[in-house]
DNA sequence: TCGCTTTAACCTTAATTAACCTTCTTTCAG
DNA sequence: CTGAAAGAAGGTTAATTAAGGTTAAAGCGA
């Protein structure tokens, strides 16, 4: 099922596309403003954000930025009255993914929305198993087999070495992983990290292949070859 | 440099566009018609496609279920000045990923296809490999080959490396490194990136064919015959 | 209490700064 | 016009600092 985080602040547009799109099958959380959208985030994790752009408080694009930072591959889509292409610039700017001009209709919303569902799948598609050279990473299961032999992973194991699994042979920032895991990146939670990093290190010590190479003042590097 | 292949009828306005894609820094086929993609995709091996959607013989959505016949990746974009919803459906549904209606700006359009660009990029890590003399350079994987020897790379020595490889045989100016590297031209940075050309130097001493030769006021040249 | 997470202490390595050396380039006396 | 002196630009190597690695011990919540 489809989640999808819907910010609306004009209740009677907002409750026809909510229904719309549950009637659909989509499973959405309507927000009427932006404050708290992390929180939001965070617990509903959608599969999709869909904003209005002109909202108050906070505007759609200040919204995409936040939720960038906590997630780079989450589709968003911005709805909005406002015509000019600057504003359709800025949209892409601030991290979007499309953009759609009201009025619009139920359906091309619908299928802009599949598409870019489908787009963002092909990156990450309900990855239940991962091989990573002797070893398969099966992260729904939180464990790491080598062979006959499987480790089971705490939490923060798995959440960490998903990250740089999903992202093998791409740099990932460590600014990132600690937004994504500790959603703080104070210095504790970066010394935390670094221990993390230990002890996957350790654990995937049997392949010689596979190494997480540290970027001084970057991030991390997972190569898989 | 990102390619497009891009099929549009009305000379008047495809070479508009074509021209302020190219001026943009793409690299840009146009064709008239849609007869024979198939053998201009696979010579060309385009990024991203860019059709409109009414052409003589063969339509705009046809062209599109061809190319996905080849790749089920590279994104599309249709370009039309039909507005109905049912034609942005179709374009969806014959395996579009994105819908502009005309009129549109350039502006538009190219953010429209950076966007479309990442999105796949995503999709596929490319391992890139710029061979220099005896030595293999993998930018990606930190890592500077001679034979079978691996000289692991840090992050500034890579990111030095690479642009002095991308411009070989070309002059680099100092203050573009300094700036692409350090974000700032100060004195202290500038000391600091005589520090890495003397250490790339000094990995690249195995091949006497290879130089980095200083341009005093200028910046470097790398040399590679 | 057990297993995981966090804090802490001490160690290693990359990045930066510094110090001193070399080479080009400019310039000005002859 | 010539050529040494002076200064600027950069080279080289070493020292320092900051980022991260490693391991152990302390919290902390079922």
């Amino acid at each position: 099922m489809t989640k999808i985080l819907y910010v609306e602040d004009e209740p009677f547009l907002g409750k026809i596309v909510k229904e719309s799109l549950e009637s659909r099958g989509y499973d959405v959380l309507m927000l009427a403003d932006g404050r708290e959208i992390a929180t939001h985030y965070q617990q509903f994790m959608p599969d999709v954000c869909v904003f209005d752009v002109m909202l108050p408080f906070r505007d759609g694009y200040a919204l995409a930025q936040d939720i960038r930072q906590l997630d780079k591959q989450i589709p968003i889509l911005f709805l909005t009255a406002k015509t000019q292409t600057e504003d359709v610039l800025k949209g892409f700017g601030a991290g979007g993914n499309d953009y759609i001009r009201k009025p619009f209709s139920m359906e091309e919303l619908i299928v802009r929305i599949q598409n870019l569902r489908q787009f963002a799948k092909n990156n990450q598609s309900e990855i239940t198993s991962i091989v990573l050279g002797r070893y398969e990473f099966l992260p729904n299961r939180y464990e790491l087999k080598c062979g006959e032999n499987v480790k089971k992973l705490s939490n923060r194991e798995t959440e960490l070495l998903k990250i740089l699994a999903e992202n093998r042979n791409f740099t990932v920032n460590r600014k990132d992983i600690l937004l994504k895991i500790w959603h703080d990146d104070s210095f504790f939670n970066s010394r935390n990290l670094d221990v993390y990093i230990a002890r996957l290190r350790d654990y995937l010590r049997q392949d010689s292949q596979l190494e997480i190479m540290t970027l001084k003042g970057v991030g991390y590097l997972f190569k898989v070859s």
